[in-house]
DNA sequence: CATCAGGGCCCTG
DNA sequence: CAGGGCCCTGAT
C-alpha cells in the first residue's frame, strides 16, 4: 500500500527531552514495522481503522511529525493522533521528582545522566503488545524475531513511504477467518492457540484499551491476566509499556534477575525487596539502569550480557 | 544421532 | 501449589 498524502505535526514534548532514547529502545528487539536511526525514526501504526506510515525526527526539544496515509486525514482525526502519540510515548511526562530524588543514587544516577529526558512508554497498542508478549514467551530473541516477521507477511500489511517499505498491524479481531492449524504452520507452536483466543476476545469487545487506561492498577492487572496466554511474565510488561504503570515490581523472570542481579550486585531472590529503595518510581528507576545498560551494550558490546541474551 | 532447556503459560492432581 | 506438556531451535 502506498502512502502518498502527507501531513506535518510538531510535537512538544516536555523537557528536558532525550529523542533517541525515547524513541528507540535497544533492549526491545527488532520488528518490521520501522526503522531507527539517530534523530530519526520511522514507525508503522495502525489506528481507527487506518493504517499509517509515521516519521518522527527530532528538532531541538520538539518532534516534527509526518504522517502518512492513503487518503487525506481529516483535523480531528489528526488532533486524535497526535494526541494518542504524546500518550504512548510519554511525551508529557515530568520526570523533575524522579529526577531529583534519585539523580545521586548509586545506579540510577548515572543511568539519568546518559539519558536524561528519556521516556518509558511503547509505539504500540495494546492488541499489539499482546502479539509481541506471546512470541517472547519462552524462546531466544532470534526465534521471536522470526515469529514476528512471518506473521507480519502473513498477516500485515506492508506500507509504502518516505522511500521505506514497513510492516504494518493487522487490526485486532483481524485473524477471524484464520485457524489455529495455519498459525501453527508457521512454526509458531502452542502460542497458536494463545493469539488466535487473544485475537477473538477482541473481536469479541470483550476488551477497551482506552477504558482500561484510566483504571487503578488492579484492575487493569486482573483484566489483562484474564487474557488466555498472558501470565505473570508478561502482565508486568503490558502493566508498565502500555499502561504506565510505574509503581510496582512483584516479578522478575529468571534470565532478567541474572542480569539485574549483575548490575545491582543483589542477589536475584533479594532485588523485589532492593527496589523498594526507587519508591513509587520504582519501574522507572530499573528501566532507566536497563536501557542504560542496553546502550552501552549498543555502542560497545559488553560480553557477559550477550552471552545472558543469546540473540 | 539424541537429549534438553529456554526471554511462560495452562492445566491437572 | 508442584509439576508435566507444549512448538520449535540451538547448544551439548
Amino acid at each position: 500500500m502506498k502512502l502518498t498524502h502527507k501531513v506535518t505535526r510538531e510535537l512538544r514534548p516536555t523537557t528536558p527531552f532525550n529523542f533517541d532514547a525515547s524513541f528507540h529502545k535497544p533492549a526491545h528487539f527488532q520488528t518490521g514495522d520501522n526503522i531507527w536511526e539517530p534523530g530519526m525514526r520511522w514507525q508503522t501504526f495502525w489506528w481507527h481503522d487506518k493504517n499509517l506510515g509515521v516519521t518522527f525526527k527530532s528538532l531541538d526539544q520538539t518532534v516534527s511529525m509526518e504522517i502518512y496515509s492513503e487518503e487525506k486525514l481529516g483535523p480531528d482525526f489528526i488532533d486524535g493522533f497526535a494526541e494518542e502519540i504524546c500518550y504512548r510515548y510519554c511525551l508529557d511526562l515530568d520526570l523533575s521528582e524522579f529526577y531529583k530524588k534519585f539523580s545521586k543514587d548509586k545506579f540510577v544516577g548515572k543511568a539519568i545522566k546518559n539519558l536524561l529526558g528519556m521516556r518509558p512508554g511503547h509505539e504500540n497498542s495494546l492488541y499489539e503488545y499482546l502479539i509481541i508478549g506471546i512470541v517472547l514467551q519462552n524462546c531466544t530473541v532470534r526465534r521471536s524475531i522470526t515469529m514476528m516477521q512471518t506473521l507480519f507477511e502473513h498477516y500485515g500489511i506492508l506500507l509504502e513511504y518516505d522511500g521505506k517499505k514497513l510492516w504494518s498491524f493487522w487490526k485486532p479481531g483481524g485473524l477471524k477467518n484464520v485457524s489455529e492449524d495455519e498459525l501453527r504452520s508457521f512454526k509458531i507452536g502452542y502460542r497458536a492457540k494463545f493469539i488466535k483466543r487473544i485475537d477473538d476476545y477482541f473481536n469479541d469487545g470483550l476488551i477497551n484499551e482506552s477504558d482500561l487506561r484510566g483504571k487503578d492498577l488492579e484492575i487493569q492487572k486482573t483484566e489483562l491476566l484474564k487474557l488466555y496466554g498472558v501470565g505473570p511474565a508478561t502482565v508486568w510488561y503490558l502493566l508498565f509499556d502500555v499502561f504506565h504503570q510505574y509503581d510496582f515490581f512483584n516479578h522478575i523472570s529468571p534470565w532478567e534477575q541474572k542480569i539485574y542481579s549483575k548490575i545491582f550486585s543483589v542477589p536475584g531472590d533479594e532485588l523485589i525487596k532492593y527496589f523498594d529503595r526507587f519508591g513509587r518510581y520504582r519501574q522507572l528507576a530499573v528501566h532507566y539502569v536497563w536501557e542504560d545498560l542496553w546502550w552501552q551494550h549498543k555502542k560497545k558490546p559488553i560480553l557477559w550480557l550477550a552471552k545472558e541474551v543469546r540473540v
